[in-house]
DNA sequence: CGGAGTGTACCGGCCAGACGGTACAGTAGC
DNA sequence: GCTACTGTACCGTCTGGCCGGTACACTCCG
């Protein structure tokens, strides 16, 4: 079963998100799994195996949502804008926050781990520059939502409600309006 | 001498930025301030008073440049963006990267210690609310210059230097226009 | 004037504990 | 008998933090 597998990677990111990046030690994913350490050592041979799994699914995430983005102009703006932030203030944006976590995780214990994700968000990138927008306006709703996450996630002012939705609407008539 | 303390808080960001935050360690720091373990621990007592004291001063620069912007629409959006992103892609950014760094060593040492940081910021954005400009474009302009900073410190993807300008002048437009 | 005492700034060795990782014997299910 | 674990004991290293010193400037008192 990759079942395990799967709940031992949500699990280091359940640590991280909770008890901060210095708590995330393979007892406590471990723990967190309710898997044993020799389990986790199982699927895991390291620690860097593990943030690696973390990074390699979300590569994975990116991919096909690079893929599912249709061809219409804006298309792969639109879902990168929606991806991380819903229109509404759900405040979940789970997947966002797993995504910022996988990050975290790689940059701290092994920045090397990064690597295929740099290349993944290059492809993005490249991806968002010629979607039959705007180039720049493209980047700079990338840049957004970027921000966006990582207010949330560090929660540094993050928009309050009303001001959200506005923010959302100023983004996607930017999109369509170029 | 206050000097020593400034050392060993520039010094704590060098080897962040260099070595990442594995490599932030209580006797990598003494090394590269050219100080004792034990002079560190005279003027922090321990390595939560190092990243609050690097929390704390980034506090300091933040409060400066909030009263030192001008009461003109869109003076503290303009000068959010200038501080953060240069006009032209200098790729130093030197503050901003400082600024990321003690949000980093926090996030990660001592998840409270970004409690400062967090009501100067939550000030900074009320500021911003009241731009004299739409709210909504002076928090989408802040959230694109969080991304990219952000982008710069992981590298991932940052905005090449053409469409660097391209984006810059674009959030520049929308800060004018509205 | 001189000696004693006080506070500041800093040195550097040391230790206890945490953490990553190994090893290995055992087991439940297919 | 193989996969997928469990459970535990253990090791070496790294790291935070403590502590006993030292150098030195300054001050107070007789």
């Amino acid at each position: 079963m990759t079942d395990t597998r799967d709940r031992l990677l949500d699990a280091a990111t359940d640590v991280l998100l909770r008890d901060g990046a210095q708590a995330l030690t393979l007892d406590a994913v471990a723990r967190q799994a309710q898997v044993s350490k020799g389990g986790l050592l199982y699927h895991f041979p390291s620690k860097q195996a593990l943030v690696a799994g973390m990074v390699d699914r979300l590569v994975g995430h990116f991919d096909a949502a690079l893929t599912a983005a249709g061809e219409t102009p804006g298309a792969a703006t639109r879902v990168y804008l929606q991806a991380s932030v819903e229109p509404r203030n759900t405040a979940t944006g789970a997947a966002a926050d797993r995504a910022t976590a996988a990050l975290f995780a790689a940059s701290i214990v092994d920045p090397d781990a990064l690597r295929p994700l740099r290349e993944v968000y290059q492809a993005w990138q490249r991806r968002l520059e010629n979607d039959g927008i705007d180039p720049a306006v493209a980047t700079a709703v990338r840049l957004a939502v970027d921000g966006w996450w990582l207010s949330r996630l560090v929660d540094l002012a993050p928009p309050a409600p009303g001001l959200h939705e506005r923010v959302y609407v100023l983004l996607t008539n930017l999109i369509d309006g170029s």
